[in-house]
DNA sequence: CTGAAAGCGCTTACAG
DNA sequence: CTGAAAGCGCTTACAG
């Protein structure tokens, strides 16, 4: 037998469908005995509402959408854990996009209807793209998009964090350091480059950029140069983890000692980075937490799309800020020290 | 200005907005020049068909619901990338639960015309709780759930895996093998442990089972039971990697030669495994093709709910057989093998 | 406090 | 081939 629906119930306990609803919403003007009667009579016949004609009544679905570029490792993972924390507490329902390149551009388009609101993750699309891409009218959140896009953005500063930890590389001693990139095009990767640069410049060491793309085979190729002189470096600074974990182990293969010959870092804190030996300092992001501020701006613009006053940085975004982690790569202690 | 609808599109068109409709979703009976009036004024317009009025109107979401436990580590994310990856192949999107100790009983229940059909990962509740909470009449596919829900189920063969593990380790030498064993109740390692031991069993080896408990301690403390003589063996067959890795770095503490004197195999293929020294021989489980196939079960049971053809095994669950991937730890030679 | 009715935005028999 | 109309399952002014 198919679900029960509205009527079924109002049938069943003999009031209207109008009274049904009312009594099941917690209108307030509804008499106790009525109002027993029909949650007596929902629950006997295991009556939901419908969610798809609850949105279309009330042009609100209760759900938000995330569009995410990839969801390869901890990273997302992590997003969507400290997402769902939100969304939970906010009583909304999450529905997961990956956008990846061969996808439909219509994509985001078709999401109309079945979302209030968007949280997006797009770094590999322009502005104009994306805004071509996006219902118009729904309120949307961008995590690490190009700037300039309607709605409130919210990133990560990793140019702050790549300076932090190419002051902290200096601090423990390294004068010549080899900052292996992350792809072109990335725009974390690009932000942590051009942050890693200007500490260099500022603190007058060398910094020579070795591309990399993020894996940890490139990061391994990035410290085979180094180990035989190809690279001079006393200092491997990766643009994430994965690359650094890379370096490390090749290092380690070419009988380069780390810390004491070489210093290696990394970016974002993947659980890995502890269980590497040695452990891998490295700027930790709080992921989870981004997730879950991203939800709450986005629940707030979509109660309020308009007012000015939810606008957290009407000049440009929101910014987390990462820790650094110190392990054993960069010092000869054991101790992991948090800043 | 809000977003276009059907009606604004028929007006501007000069059609009915049964004609919108049916020159938009490709019906036979058009003629060409409406169609590509239409097609044209909801290009200019920015018409896109709002989802929720559509499924109410068709009965169907073209949206899957996937309820998990819990969103900690590698595992989900695998298993979201692979139910992603089939999900766009099919044209469905992707609606994300989770379903913590804390949450509403409800949760799974609101989900009805928000969905078409659900992936459940619930190991945590028993049959009467999950069936109590589904919408009535909403295909599922089960993973790793208990048995007996009307639904498909699926779930990794890990009776199966121990076998091949055992099998390969006999065959690269071994004679005495130590099995570590993960946690008792734990369903995964009750099954490890039952097929390492019948596939001993049938090579004519001997196989002691040490008490483990899924931990590097646990595995590290075996390896020491190995390395002192208590427990003869040349082989350790730890149920998880966690727990090969404790018993590696024991075992070459204790100046035990892996895999010469004592080869070493764990289960899972965690990251880590790659990166330790020796590189550990492990069970791959691929969790992608896990989540990838359920969805293209539930899409299946979608379509034709209670077509007995498409029920895969009538009799139990599907299974997903882990591939053996040997590194150093099992054979004197580097090379990589996956078979 | 309650019911009849309109409406949310679509799709699809039913006539023509 | 096309349009007018009914209907999907809900919510909420509008009367009473």
């Amino acid at each position: 037998m198919p679900n029960a629906t509205i009527r079924d119930v109002a049938r069943e306990a003999q009031v209207s469908v109008a009274s049904v609803s009312r009594a099941l919403n917690g209108h307030e003007r509804v008499r106790p005995e009525l109002r027993a009667r029909v949650q007596e009579v929902a629950a006997r016949l295991g009556y939901v509402p419908h969610a798809g004609a609850r949105s279309l009544s009330l042009a609100r679905t209760s759900a938000i959408g995330v569009v995410l570029p990839d969801l390869h490792g901890e990273f997302f993972s992590e997003l969507l854990r400290g997402m769902d924390r939100e969304v939970a507490a906010q009583g909304l329902a999450l529905l997961l996009t990956v956008l990846q390149d061969g996808r439909g551009l219509n994509t985001l388009a078709a999401l109309r209807g079945q979302v209030d609101g968007l949280v997006v993750m797009a770094p590999q699309l322009g502005a104009a793209e994306l805004r071509a891409q996006l219902p118009a009218g729904l309120p949307a959140v961008f995590l690490n998009c190009v700037p300039g896009l309607a709605g409130a953005a919210l990133r990560v500063d990793n140019a702050a964090g790549a300076a932090a930890m190419v002051d902290h590389l200096v601090a423990a001693g390294a004068r010549t350091i080899a900052h292996v990139a992350g792809p072109v095009g990335n725009v974390d990767a690009e932000e942590r480059r051009a942050g890693a640069v200007a500490a260099a410049e500022r603190a007058g060491v060398a910094l020579t950029v070795v591309q990399g793309d993020f894996t940890e085979a490139s990061g391994a190729a990035a410290a085979a140069q180094v180990a035989r002189g190809a690279i001079r470096a006393d200092a491997l600074f990766a643009a994430n983890d994965a690359m650094a974990i890379g370096a490390l182990v090749a290092l380690k293969g070419h009988g380069v000692a780390v810390p004491r010959q070489v210093r290696v870092a990394g970016f974002d804190d993947i659980p890995l980075a502890r269980l590497v030996t040695p452990a891998l300092t490295t700027m930790r992001v709080d992921i989870a937490a981004l997730g879950a501020r991203a939800v709450q701006l986005l629940a707030r613009r979509i109660v309020a799309p308009a007012e000015g006053l939810v606008e957290v940085d009407p000049a440009g975004a929101e910014a987390i800020v990462p820790r650094l982690v110190v392990r054993d790569t960069t010092t000869e202690t054991d101790r992991e020290t948090q800043s």
